[in-house]
RNA sequence: GGAGGUGUCGCCUAGUCCGGUCUAUGGCGCCCGCCUGCUAAGCGGGUUGAGGGUAAUCCCCUCUCGCGGGUUCAAAUCCCGCCACCUCCGCCA
């Protein structure tokens, strides 16, 4: 949700920053209509609830006939009081809604446009040549069969496409993952969390994943619980309804979970491998701190998800998302992506976002400062999501044989071994 | 899942039976000031949050006693629903 403040004092900008998403401007026109509706139905309903109060408190004092008169008096108040309260109420829900459906205004910085208008930022590592090598290289999914580590066939026998069993070596690398970047983001001082993956409407909707991403989402039949596509979920709504300690921010935390995505619109895409799955596990970063350095560190997210790609041996760029790719929350968002070998192109593993005080003020997170209180600012980054990584992780230090290198710093989370071999048919 | 209990402005707590004098009591903590050679003690004052009137630190008003409804002229207080926690029983990893 946007600063209301803002709305109503400088609406040309948040018009400004709708355009540059490509998108409408008209619920600009809707929230400032609504706000007046609102502050009007107020001052209505204060006006009659302060004179029947004052009545109110006549009454135990009266008798006799100046009694009953002002029993008379104070019933039909109290219907018109009941009534401009409906109104009031009424009013500030249409207000409500149209303030959350405004999007959090883009940085200065974002390119505008949509997806394809993203800017390079930087090409880390070199993709590696496998001409020059002198064999084709395998795609991730006969990798995973040969070594045992992969199983689609299965996955979707047993829960439709786009499920997958990780077995054997691929099952380690998974949990080896876990722990490589579970510690990495211990050493730089996150708490280490495992958060609850079915939350209420509450956390969803803060979050902003239930307005037009809400057909991505997973709803428990008859139950008004959702399972969450990341765990920014239950980490921004960790703290909702709380006055944090300013003097204690940052305060960062490194989440493990599950995540659970429809990927509905994305039919025909990715239909092949675990590229694009229903399920999956993820170690997310998480961070609440002031408006002022949550610029800063976005940069640091950035810094720790590249630490964390650094160490596995990829070869990756990052981009500066465009205004129209950054989804409802998002003031600015960087991703990191990944080198295919197989698919010859760069893709999303990793995607930092700095949602301002967007989420903390539709879920009510703030911070005790000099002035008052106010909203603090919520950052998440991947730090990383199995599938993907696995997939980079097979299809780049894959060898010529179908064995796969594995990289140095995640050897002392797999028993010290250096490779994974192809095994006979499982 | 069943039965019973509890939920008050940071923490503890009075008030709820029997509706109005609750503008919610007191203690602790915290903040400001006084006193004191310093510290401690003592004395005085302040200390939930949100919204509206306002551009506004002052001032006025409304809401806020877990949340949402209802009854009533009037609800912390009475009634209903929900949520959380505690105890016991059942079940279970």
């Amino acid at each position: 949700m946007i600063d209301p403040r803002l709305l109503r004092d400088d609406p040309d900008r948040v018009r400004a920053a709708l355009a540059k998403r490509g998108l409408p401007d008209d619920p600009v026109d809707v929230a400032l209509g609504a706000d007046e509706e609102r502050r009007s139905s107020i001052a209505d309903y204060e006006r009659l609830r302060a004179e029947q109060k004052q009545l109110g408190k006549q009454i135990p004092r009266a008798t006799g006939e100046e009694k009953a008169d002002l029993l008379a008096r104070t019933k039909v108040l109290a219907a018109d009081v009941k009534s401009a309260e409906a109104a009031q109420t009424a009013a500030e829900e249409d207000w409500r809604a149209a303030l959350m459906d405004i999007p959090n205004l883009a940085a200065e910085e974002a390119p505008a446009g949509g997806e394809e208008d993203f800017a390079l930022l930087e090409t880390v590592g070199a993709p590696r040549d496998f001409a020059a090598e002198g064999f084709e290289p395998r795609d991730h999914i006969e990798l995973g069969r040969m070594l045992g580590a992969i199983d689609i066939e299965r996955g979707a026998k047993v829960s439709g496409s786009r499920f997958y069993y990780l077995t054997g070596p691929g099952a380690d690398l998974e949990m080896a993952l876990t722990q490589l970047a579970m510690d990495q983001a211990r050493s730089h001082g996150f708490t280490t969390v495992i958060p609850p993956a079915l939350v209420r409407p509450r956390a969803m909707e803060g979050t902003g994943f239930l307005g037009q991403a809400a057909d991505d989402v997973y709803r428990i039949e008859g139950e008004d619980m959702y399972l969450v596509g990341t765990s920014e979920v239950p980490m921004a709504a960790y703290h909702s309804d709380e006055i944090l300690d300013t003097a204690r921010l940052p305060l960062r935390y490194a989440a493990f979970s599950p995540c659970f995505r429809k990927e509905a619109g994305s039919h025909g895409k990715d239909t092949r491998g675990i590229i694009r799955v229903h399920w999956f596990d993820k170690v997310e970063m998480f961070v609440y701190t002031t408006l002022e350095d949550s610029f800063a560190e976005h940069r640091r997210l950035l810094e720790w998800e590249k630490e964390f790609l650094d160490c596995l041996g990829l070869a990756y760029r990052v981009i500066d998302v465009a205004a129209g790719d950054l989804g409802l929350s998002a003031q600015r968002k960087f991703d990191c992506e990944a080198w295919i070998p197989t698919q010859e192109r760069y893709r999303e593993v990793t995607s930092t976002s700095n949602c301002t005080d967007f989420q903390a003020r539709r879920l009510d997170i703030r911070g005790r400062f000099e002035q008052g209180t106010a909203p603090v600012a919520t950052l998440n980054g991947t730090l990383c999501a199995m599938p993907r990584i696995i997939v980079a992780i097979l299809e780049t230090h894959q060898q010529a044989d179908g064995s796969v290198r594995i990289p140095e710093a995640l050897r002392p989370y797999l028993q010290g071994r250096e490779e994974l071999k192809p095994v006979a048919d499982g």
